[in-house]
DNA sequence: ATGGCATAATCCTTATGA
């Protein structure tokens, strides 16, 4: 089985690029981030005519998330259960026997910000609410755009800004970690300053200046079964891409 | 010291992103 998460920055924009590495890639489930569209706009008819069905949780302008299969996306779930949230930033399905969560994280713009403090409630508000999911969902998938850097390593070391590899960011991304969920990427030797994604300003693709935020994160049954975790650069590459790169793992069952 | 690019929504400027 193989599971991606592209945060595709506008899919309006993006749709030709994310037709393109579904044909190139064929994934058993594609997780999208920051669609920035409502859902009567999402383009049911152009992804069922390459063989996907969706799930989607759109929002006008900002945030968005959904979930692409071949296969049905059975018991559905937008945002979190219980946490208050104008902003559509959770979605989940099951697709065969796995359950797939697609999030886009809070950005959290500066560290002791209002919006960094929401970024830790709802940080804590996830963890709580996945901490239920695995008793129930033993296969279980979290996939997205964590805007977080867990570790040095994955930020380029000129990275001055506090936001995304603060203390507080990398603390409750262990919580998660705690929870039994590996960061499959670093199960396996990957290239030195590894990315996936690059400012649109100041060359930084060209120069490699990013971060790794965008993360597949697995529950212990289905760890042992990960036969590799890849960041595929080659859409950043293209005419009008998304400042990230889509992220794909690829399991036995 | 600042903004540098991209997107979307008020439009020709602003909010946001990371």
């Amino acid at each position: 089985m193989k599971i991606a998460t592209w945060n595709v920055n506008s899919l309006k924009v993006r749709l030709p690029h994310v037709i393109d590495w579904i044909a190139a890639n064929r994934p058993d489930a594609l997780c999208l981030q920051e669609l920035k569209m409502e859902d009567k706009a999402f383009p049911v008819a152009e992804l069922e005519a390459v063989g996907y069905h969706a799930a989607f949780n759109g929002q006008k302008t900002y945030n968005g998330v959904a979930i692409l299969s071949p296969a049905p996306l059975e018991a559905v779930v937008r945002d979190i259960p219980g946490f208050a949230d104008e902003q559509k930033r959770i979605i989940a399905a099951t697709i065969g026997g796995v359950r797939v969560i697609s999030a886009y994280f809070p950005n959290g713009q500066a560290v002791g910000s209002d919006k960094f403090a929401y970024k830790l409630r709802w940080l804590a508000a996830l963890t709580d609410w996945l901490r239920e999911e695995l008793k129930t969902h033993e296969r279980l998938v979290l996939a997205g755009d964590f805007n977080i850097a867990p570790e040095d390593r994955d930020a380029h070391p000129d990275w001055k800004e506090e936001i995304h590899v603060s203390a507080p960011e990398r603390t409750a991304f262990a919580a998660l970690a705690a929870l039994g969920l590996r960061d499959v990427f670093r199960q396996f030797d990957q290239p030195e300053s590894s990315y996936s994604w690059w400012d649109y300003r100041m060359g930084a693709f060209r120069r490699n200046f990013g971060l790794r935020i965008d993360h597949i994160l697995v529950s212990p049954a289905l760890c042992a079964g990960c036969r590799s975790c890849t960041i595929d650069k080659t859409p950043r590459k293209l005419e009008r891409p998304s400042d990230h790169a889509p992220v794909s793992v690829e399991f036995d069952l």
